[in-house]
DNA sequence: CGTGAAACTGGAGTCGT
DNA sequence: ACGACTCCAGTTTCACG
C-alpha cells in the first residue's frame, strides 16, 4: 500500500472501469503493472469488490431511517447481528458507545414498509425500545447511495 | 425499470465487471440487449456509478461515529450542507425528524483524529451541541464499506 | 517490480428481424 | 424492442530488463 496504490484506489472509486491503460498514464505506470497492483489490492481484500453504485430512489428505496436499538438487559452482539440480518430492509448495523445498544440504518419504499420493517425489528424478544429518526434530506454522501 | 433491470443491476452490484454475455445468459437476453439496458439505467441515473468497494480498514479508516447535531435556533439545511461539507472525514449527512437537527457518519484513521474533526464540526457558530456514538463492531453491512 | 509485445476477449456500433 | 455480426480497444499473459 503506497501511494501510487493509493492514486490507483481513488481513479478506480470514481470510474471502476477506466483502463488499465489510463489509470496508468496518470500514475505514471505502464498498463501491466496496473494491472498486477490491482489484482493485488483485490487479492489482499482491500479491494473488495467491483459495484455499482445505484440511485436508492430510483430503485424505489427512497425512504431511510436510522434507528437506536435499546435491548433488556445484556445482547450479545451475536445475537445482534442473527436478529438484524434476518431483516432485509436492515442496510447497516453496529454496536455503539453511549446510550443505545446499536445504530441501525434502514432503507425501503415508503414510511408504510418502513414502519413494517420497524415493527419486526421491534418485536424481537431481547429488543426492549428503539428510537428512529427518519431521513428527511441528505446534506452530504460521500461514498453515495 | 423492470424485473430484468432489476435482475441485471442485482448482478452488477455483486460483479461490476460481469461481461455482458454471462449477464445475458443469467437474465435470458444477448450480450446487445443487456449493454442497450445498462447503458439506458446509466443515462437515466438510476446506475449512477462504477465503483469499487474499499475495506476502510485496510485503507487506515477503520474508526467511525455517528453524530447527533443540535443547532442554535431555526438553520437552512443548505447552512448544514456546507458546513458539514467542508470536514473531509464526514462521510455522509442528513437532516432527520426527532430531537436532532441532523445525523452525521464520520469515518477517519483512529480515535485521535475523529475527535479533531468532531471539535472542527462543533466549531461552526450555528452548532449548538453534539451527541457523538463511537461504532464498536459491524453487525451488518449489506452495500458494504 | 518494472516494461513491451503477443494472443485473446469483451465492447461498441450497425445491421436485419 | 431483440439477436447476429464485425471491428477495434483493452485485457491478459509472457519473456525479459
Amino acid at each position: 500500500m503506497d501511494a501510487i496504490d493509493r492514486a490507483i484506489i481513488d481513479l478506480l472509486r470514481q470510474n471502476a472501469r477506466a483502463p488499465f491503460g489510463e489509470l496508468g498514464s496518470r500514475v505514471g505506470l505502464s498498463a501491466s503493472a496496473v494491472k498486477r497492483r490491482v489484482d493485488r489490492l483485490t487479492a489482499a481484500g482491500v479491494i473488495r469488490a467491483f459495484t455499482v453504485q445505484v440511485d436508492p430512489r430510483l430503485e424505489g428505496l427512497g425512504t431511510e431511517a436510522y434507528i437506536e436499538l435499546f435491548c433488556r438487559g445484556t445482547v450479545a452482539p451475536a445475537d445482534l447481528r442473527r436478529i438484524l440480518s434476518a431483516e432485509p430492509a436492515v442496510v447497516y448495523a453496529a454496536t455503539v458507545t453511549g446510550d443505545a445498544d446499536a445504530l441501525v440504518h434502514i432503507r425501503s419504499r415508503d414510511i408504510e414498509s418502513l414502519e413494517e420493517a420497524l415493527e419486526r425489528v421491534r418485536s424481537a424478544p431481547s429488543v426492549d425500545h428503539t428510537r428512529s429518526a427518519i431521513v428527511l434530506s441528505r446534506l452530504v454522501n460521500r461514498d453515495a447511495g
